[in-house]
DNA sequence: CTCGATTGTCTAGCGGTGCTAGGATCGAAA
DNA sequence: TTTCGATCCTAGCACCGCTAGACAATCGAG
């Protein structure tokens, strides 16, 4: 049984190798550099053995957007716990959240905006996705105001913050001027 | 001299069939369906002739931007013209802008996904860029509130919408629920 | 301890991509 | 009619995601 064990940890190992240098080649060079070939070079196996733990490409990215979930959820739960009031928490929240587009732009690529093939808003939908929605329901939720659905309006805050930070690494909005654009965003939508 | 002019016209009009029929295909099949050789093959000429009119898929793909910043500046500005209150102005704005977004999802890529070449919040951005974004300023710049900048209102605003309309379709927020999310934003963000 | 079966990995290759070099063709001017 | 430049196409490059089939290593049964 030993063996087995040790070959199944292996092959865990090996499949944790694949995703981890999928990512770090995607935030060097972006995910365009990622190709099957480079990736199967950088984990010193042929390119076969990519398919042996994912179906393609796409599951790869999948399993970055995955990992990214996980990270934001924590990352947005941490400042929020840092911040005494709902105002202060919500900013705060919206802050870290911009923060981590910007400081893992491929994962949050792999996110968002490209085809990881994950389902989202259904009931099959993985839970690290789910749980990073939850993370930021518990700070939004609080503060949607009388008769607004707490989910409804964390959508909203959500595709603000979304919209902010694709508009932004893409060149679309100047990067200055953030804080201000978040001061406006937490002031206007939430109610406290 | 009527022969070259002959010339230049047929040629300015095989451009115009290279964007059109590039903005069809995609609409009907995806970017992903655009590819040089089904492209080249619906206007009946060889690949090569697409290199003679632009550098590259690119700048093919910022074309059907360029079209569509237009046709989306268009539909804005007729929106807003209907109605007769800011408060309305605004709602119909934010409406037309999703539902342009809904109906041409290939332009909407083109202009905010893909990388058409495009520079964006720039002197030198092209002309219906900038115009487009001078169309949602001029019906949001009035509701921006006393002490916020136009511009910077008009910013998150946009972004908002943008990560409504991506989000959505990406299958990232339910497709249901339209308009109580601009319900919402347009309660909230804007002073009337 | 040997030997077939299973597992794991690799090489090689398929059909596709964006893009381009170089030759053929055609029409206007001499 | 001949020349010559503009125009266009054939063919091909290097790369892509993905996979079939050969090969080697390992395992379990006799």
């Amino acid at each position: 049984m030993s063996v087995q064990e040790r070959k199944q940890r292996e092959r865990a190992e090996r499949e944790r190798l694949i995703v981890a240098t999928a990512r770090e080649l995607a935030e060097q060079q972006g995910w365009d550099a990622v190709t099957t070939r480079r990736l199967a070079e950088r984990i010193e196996y042929s390119q076969p053995v990519l398919y042996s733990h994912f179906r393609g490409k796409r599951e790869i990215i999948g399993a970055v957007a995955l990992e990214g979930a996980t990270e934001m959820a924590v990352a947005v739960r941490a400042a929020a716990s840092r911040a005494s009031s709902p105002r202060e928490r919500v900013a705060a929240l919206a802050r870290s959240y911009l923060d981590f587009a910007a400081r893992n732009p491929a994962v949050y690529d792999a996110l968002f905006q490209l085809d990881g093939g994950l389902a989202f808003a259904h009931e099959d939908t993985p839970e690290p996705l789910k749980d990073a929605f939850a993370a930021l329901l518990e700070s939004l939720g609080e503060v949607a105001g009388d008769g607004v659905h707490p989910g409804l309006f964390t959508e909203v805050f959500w595709a603000s913050l979304h919209g902010l930070a694709t508009l932004t690494r893409a060149g679309r909005l100047p990067p200055e001027d953030i804080e201000p654009r978040v001061e406006l965003l937490v002031d206007r939508l939430a109610v406290v």
